[in-house]
DNA sequence: CCCGATACTGTGAGATTTCTGAGAATGAGA
DNA sequence: TCTCATTCTCAGAAATCTCACAGTATCGGG
């Protein structure tokens, strides 16, 4: 990671705002926060953010607006745009943009999808070298065409198996414990118990450990972690 | 270690406050005290430390309020935290915490296991130098992964196992009594006879001491030590 | 070498944690 | 609206862990 990226969250609440600065941050990433359509276009200004992560409704502007005086204000490259906006207001406007190399998400959303979906913009606009493959011994995941191979077989992965899969493989060889899970892999206002990350865990076995040797491990009163199998 | 890392410890019991910073001290930390939230809030300004551990329920602000009036004043960077909660308070808010490095324990907790967090995130914070790894001779034991290995063969501890056998690694050549065990390794409210020692330390030697020359010595009427095995 | 004190450990009951099957709720797409 | 995939709750089963008890072994001083 040469420097940090610089990254805008635009979100009049501020659980949201908190949410996404400490989980970005953790992420090794430069944060900035505004609540308000024009505190979003001073601080493009100031702080020159590589992406925007933009709540679609604000209390003065709405997300398009700000976008609009954005570009007016900076002729040439405009910053790309990660959109928030609620399930049931989600705005045909907003497909468009997803062309444009922008990407929306609805409320409520997971931590760790979102992060996905930041590190990947970064990754097209600044031509990261991270590949968007994550690999364990000879289970292989694909990032972009959200693929699961065990060796040469391919798996089928409901979405939240995925996001599951996704989160222990970034954590690979490290224990994960039942709530962090929750936070990251779960949508953020999921007040369910720690039991369903147990019972992902079980299909995500079934369907990966059945395979091979056991890569997924159950550290009791801990967590779970990905470990390898041992060579032999 | 450079400059002595300073921890805050908020909690309205005097016996958790003393219990903590008597530990703590002794790891070498600068430890500040308060009990109340308005204690801490000043404190954070006097003596800015650099992580923070706050028990939820306080007589005058919960640990939420405090935390919120704290970023409030201080702009920017946010100091990490180490919750304190009862179990059967679990707040439904802390799970969210866990995601911007912040963490939370579920009182009575064991005193080891409180400082292999605190250290856990000053580590993080603070890009030390201590990885997280002990050593004695063959032995080797990993704290993220919670792994354990005598040379190369794995070893598979329960989660009391594996805190004394920590515990005994950080006190490696020294001789610690079986009430300073007790008193670390056990929950603080722990009342049962010394006797689980014994037993426990049977259990390690079993698994460990079964694979090479004896690293865990009896030394009568005094405790137990790690010590590695003479060189021939 | 004997004896009392101290430490070790086998057995098993009870508690805790994790796993998983069955099925209800939800939501997207036909 | 109906259908199907998916998510998630509930509750019992299974696995694992903790710890007390008590008998045995070991140590070290006399």
């Amino acid at each position: 990671m040469s420097t940090p990226a610089r990254i805008l969250v635009v979100d009049d609440e501020h659980s949201i705002t908190d949410l996404l600065s400490m989980a970005l941050r953790y992420e090794g990433m430069d944060v900035r926060v505004a609540h308000l359509g024009r505190q979003a276009l001073e601080a493009m200004g100031t702080f020159r953010p590589q992406l925007i992560v933009l709540d679609v409704m604000l209390p003065d502007l709405n997300g398009f607006e700000v976008l609009e005086r954005m570009s007016r204000d900076m002729a040439g490259t405009r910053t790309p745009v990660l959109f928030l906006t609620a399930r049931d207001t989600l705005d045909d406007k907003l497909r468009g943009f997803t062309l444009g190399g922008d990407d929306y998400m609805t409320k409520p959303f997971s931590v760790e999808e979102l992060i996905v979906r930041v590190r990947a913009i970064l990754r097209r606009v600044h031509g990261d070298d991270d590949d968007g493959r994550l690999e364990l011994a000879d289970l292989r995941l694909e990032e972009e065409s959200h693929e699961v191979f065990r060796g040469t077989t391919a798996i089928d992965l409901t979405p939240t198996e995925f996001k599951l899969l996704h989160y222990l493989l970034l954590n690979a060889g490290r224990v994960v414990s039942k709530s962090q899970i929750l936070d990251r892999v779960w949508n953020y206002d999921f007040d369910g118990n720690a039991n369903v990350v147990e019972i992902y865990i079980s299909y995500l076995r079934r369907k990966i450990d059945s395979l091979g040797p056991p890569l997924i491990h159950t550290v009791r009163g801990v967590g779970y972690t990905l470990r390898p199998p041992p060579e032999s």
